[in-house]
DNA sequence: AAACCGATTGACTGGTCAGTCAACCAGGGA
DNA sequence: TCCCTGGTTGACTGACCAGTCAATCGGTTT
């Protein structure tokens, strides 16, 4: 009783990281729950022995960071100085969880986040709550005086989410370089670009 | 011989445009080709007889209006007053894509652009033409001293590029609203958003 | 009218997998 | 010692579907 619940999760979390690489590796489509099975070095029943289907696997990587973005956020917004400061936080918790785990972070741009026929529709709800997180911390700029008026904060939050998105595609399809200062490097702009502009001041 | 030709590529596109609206409906993945063939008023084994396979039919798509879109960039480049001018006609190219056709750019942003696993990377090289010529566009604008020199090309066009595609997308999610006057403002404020910046001047 | 040929038809096949299930194993309690 | 329970195994099945192909059709040429 004493270890059985821990190797439960232990294998649980096992499926899980598993399912991450290959999923990053091959696409969610492509993979099946054998490659899983293999990859996490357990037969093949015990997949559905934790999860009720493939998709739950997914669904689940998906919640359990997404969750995290939803929180970082929130603090982001709770305890940010400026609303230029606020989206900088944002942007820097999704860029650093990309630098600490892309294939994580590929797995829920590419099969959720951006994949609007299936699982970007399940977890709609979810995803528009950090589109309208950022819009708040939008909306309170520009009623703090700090950000223009004349741009509606939905439109911004899409705007600047999707700027961010783009990036982390960029390091994904390997089309811009991934090295640690262009991490660092892109937070910076990215909130330069969206606050400042591209036109000189 | 007179009419054959023309009977012939009109049976191909009534196939093509059948598709875009079965992609759109049910997103490719869960289509089936007989759908197609149901959708186009034609049998399962005609769609075989002008494609290859089913992947060749959306390759056929994304080419035919991927080519327009790179044409408009270059246009707008070639023939644009001012950088700000040339990023606002191509994003306009753009937007005016997705009201005049919304189905076929649905498919073409979820299905090919966005799916970094499966079309994305086949059409790679095209894509990054599109990345490039805005790039350019940015690159001269600094060149010209219009923009500042301190944001690297590559970067701001990705970013902007992923604003303009997350635009479309939250039209596609149907999360914001699009009305004829949306597609107007959004134009607008995009460029806006990315030459000026949402902290006031 | 007969041979020809490309367009068109749709039944069929081969291969692929997600999910099921009956059996097995380990270790804790009676 | 012998159940009992819950984790663990992997062979198997039923459904699904992309792509094939032999047959048919309709118009053209000789």
């Amino acid at each position: 009783m004493a270890k059985a619940p821990t190797a439960a999760v232990d294998k649980r979390r096992q499926i899980l990281d598993a399912a991450v690489r290959v999923f990053a590796r091959q696409g969610f489509h492509s993979t099946r729950v054998s490659d899983i099975a293999d990859e996490a070095g357990v037969a093949y029943g015990l997949v559905y022995h934790y999860f009720k289907s493939k998709d739950e696997v997914l669904n689940e990587l998906f919640r359990e960071r997404w969750s995290l973005l939803i929180t970082a956020i929130d603090e982001a917004d709770r305890e940010g100085d400026s609303p230029r400061a606020k989206l900088e936080a944002s942007a820097g918790f999704i860029v650093d969880s990309y630098r600490h785990d892309p294939e994580l972070m590929k797995v829920i741009i590419v099969e959720v986040t951006r994949a609007a026929n299936s699982f970007g529709r399940t977890h709609l709800a979810e995803i528009r709550r950090a589109y309208d997180s950022i819009a708040k911390i939008v909306a309170d700029g520009q009623e703090a005086g700090v950000f223009r008026r004349d741009i509606d904060p939905t439109f911004a939050s899409m705007a600047f989410y999707g700027a961010v998105e783009q990036l982390l595609s960029g390091w994904i399809f390997e089309v811009i370089p991934a090295a640690d200062s262009d991490f660092d490097e892109a937070k910076a702009l990215l909130v330069t670009t969206i606050c400042d502009g591209l036109e000189p001041r």
